[in-house]
DNA sequence: TTAACTCACGAAAACGGTTTCGTGTTGACA
DNA sequence: TGTCAACACGAAACCGTTTTCGTGAGTTAA
């Protein structure tokens, strides 16, 4: 890289001190027009820019913030980059995106190269094997640290920190509802392993709409899908059974529900109607396209970072952690068409 | 955020200088065990990390990659960060993700931002507008501080630093000839205006085919898609004609065909043969699934990224700016199917 | 006994800025 | 003519770390 031009350059090519420079460049008071004409006219001529590395050593902050996702494939997540990269635009700062691939190991490191002062603070979304094992304890340093830090989606409770969700079990409860009111009495549910807890809400939202409407919840139609395992013949189980809908926690897995539907010869919406969670292409582009519950991550992101900026300004005062619940809909769509 | 401590504090509580601080936690040989030992204990039990600040200003590095993209809720934008997030971290970068939502202004304006030192180098993809412009003289004012500069994808050939692209021409063909050895002989174009390079690119490798096959374009069945409109009845128009093939530039195009052939009542892949670009998660889980070109994302991001590493850490000695080819392949899906 | 050498550590500069606190020179006013 | 304020600028400290170059004390060999 070509040798940058600094403050001390100028000064010196100028004759004066480096201070005078700095505040030539500020429009300070202090420095006559001649000087301040004289030295803006050779800063924009050699193109000077300020370092920022050396204001962000000064000004002991970046000016970063740092994302950190389980991945980024992924509708949902790089919604919410996006919600979290508007937010941090409009107020100054920049985003770092790290991600942790789902594994706890790389969520630790990442963490730790993140938190020695490369950001001002840091939005998190927990990995999926961090969920598994349960050990929270490089968070718990972050907040010992009283880094700013802000957990969304995939949150743990039991970590003192400002939170942004959506409201899982509500739209578990909308989602089968809706379906309930379609006329549907066997609703398989598809669901993840009850570890990942944005799945485990959902299913409470499902199991309560069940009963409020005296329908016994059968096991045998709920299917916790292994990620490790192929995952068509996990769907296709619930098929042996008699059921006329489908309530699935992800788009992937609505999608697939949709095509194992198909293969078995089942017309959707008429013989088994389909609803998703997420908002995305899929859903969109499928035929017919999914019902689905909107997730907004795009708020969510904005959200999340506006509270994070709140902590890293204000010096808080107000310790107490603060969490967002955002309201998901439902989008209705052909899958759960009413013929 | 909790004061840091630093190798000053150590110094100060162990009365030793900030210089034997420093070799004492670098294990240097010049620091007796005993003093050594203490001081290593002392930043053990406080959790010392030292300031990365301070270490990117001393060593003039950040060991931090720019990227800026058009725009990330997209699936192949997605896939290569994904790819340049893991060549990065191989070689121990971070990186920092910035979009231009397409706008030629917050392009020049994120560039600006991230060449004022925040970063060791930048791997970018044009926005749309500044292709409309034609306006690159922020791409030459890098190239002329020589800050490590790498293109992909949507590139701009004037500009001198190492590119990474698809063979979108060979594509075209390749995507083209597979229509018509499946006897399709009317193909319909879905593209996008000339400006945006990879479309004219694909549309030629689209053209090359034809004309080696002795059949002549009709311009009645190209649409170059104007993104500002409704984008419907644009495609409806190809099916005014009498088509049996269509080949979309990328993938929402190809979805939308689909869905438009099946409202006029035309059957894939039996009436009509659809091949799409990018390969996503529309393409795998629209019924019919679509043919599509795969892009490998993850390989450009992968590419990208070790260019700009070889730049950034050879001082590099061959100024030549090499160009990347990534070859694409056809991924055959039910809507080509041959019946 | 003295020169030479090793050991263990400290002082200071450097990275690129900002900012506080002088300070020498004017000019105005009593 | 003496006093004081305003003006225009510079010196130096500071942010946290690394690194070069001393340097004093102790050890060894002549």
């Amino acid at each position: 890289m070509k040798q940058k031009i600094t403050i001390k350059t100028i000064a010196k090519e100028l004759g004066v001190s480096t201070s005078t420079v700095s505040k030539a460049l500020k429009d300070s008071h202090e420095i006559s027009k001649d000087t301040k004409d004289k030295i803006q006219a050779y800063a924009n001529l050699y193109n000077y820019k300020p370092n920022h590395l050396a204001l962000q050593l000064r000004n002991q902050k970046t000016k970063v913030i740092g994302v950190i996702l389980p991945k980024i494939v992924h509708h949902f997540f790089s919604t919410v980059i996006s919600g979290i990269e508007d937010g941090a635009n409009k107020k100054g700062y920049n985003i770092m995106v790290c991600f942790s691939n789902e594994s706890y190991k790389k969520e630790v490191e990442t963490l730790k190269v993140l938190s020695n002062g490369s950001v001002d603070g840091i939005i998190l979304s927990v990995a999926g094997e961090t969920l598994e094992n349960k050990d929270f304890n490089h968070f718990k340093g972050l907040v010992s640290e009283e880094i700013p830090f802000v957990l969304f989606d995939r949150v743990v409770d039991e970590i003192l920190c400002d939170k942004v969700v959506v409201d899982d079990v509500g739209a578990g409860y909308k989602a089968t509802q809706h379906l309930l009111e379609n006329g549907r009495k066997n609703i398989a549910l598809i669901t993840t392993p009850n570890h990942v807890n944005v799945g485990a809400l959902r299913r409470q939202g499902y199991e309560k709409a069940l009963i409020e409407n005296y329908i016994k919840t059968d096991k045998d139609i709920i299917v916790e899908v292994d990620e490790k395992l192929p995952l068509k013949p996990q769907i296709e189980k619930v098929f042996d059974k008699d059921i006329d809908g489908i309530f699935a926690v992800n788009e992937i897995y609505a999608a697939n529900a949709m095509r194992m539907a198909k293969e078995k010869g089942k017309t959707v919406p008429k013989d088994i109607s389909i609803i998703g969670f997420t908002d995305g292409l899929i859903s969109e582009y499928s035929s017919p396209s999914i019902t689905t519950i909107a997730q907004h991550g795009f708020t969510m992101g904005q959200q999340a970072v506006d509270l994070l900026i709140q902590r890293i300004e204000n010096e808080t005062t107000d310790f107490k952690p603060k969490k967002i619940v955002i309201s998901s809909n439902l989008k209705l769509r052909e899958s759960t068409k009413t013929l």
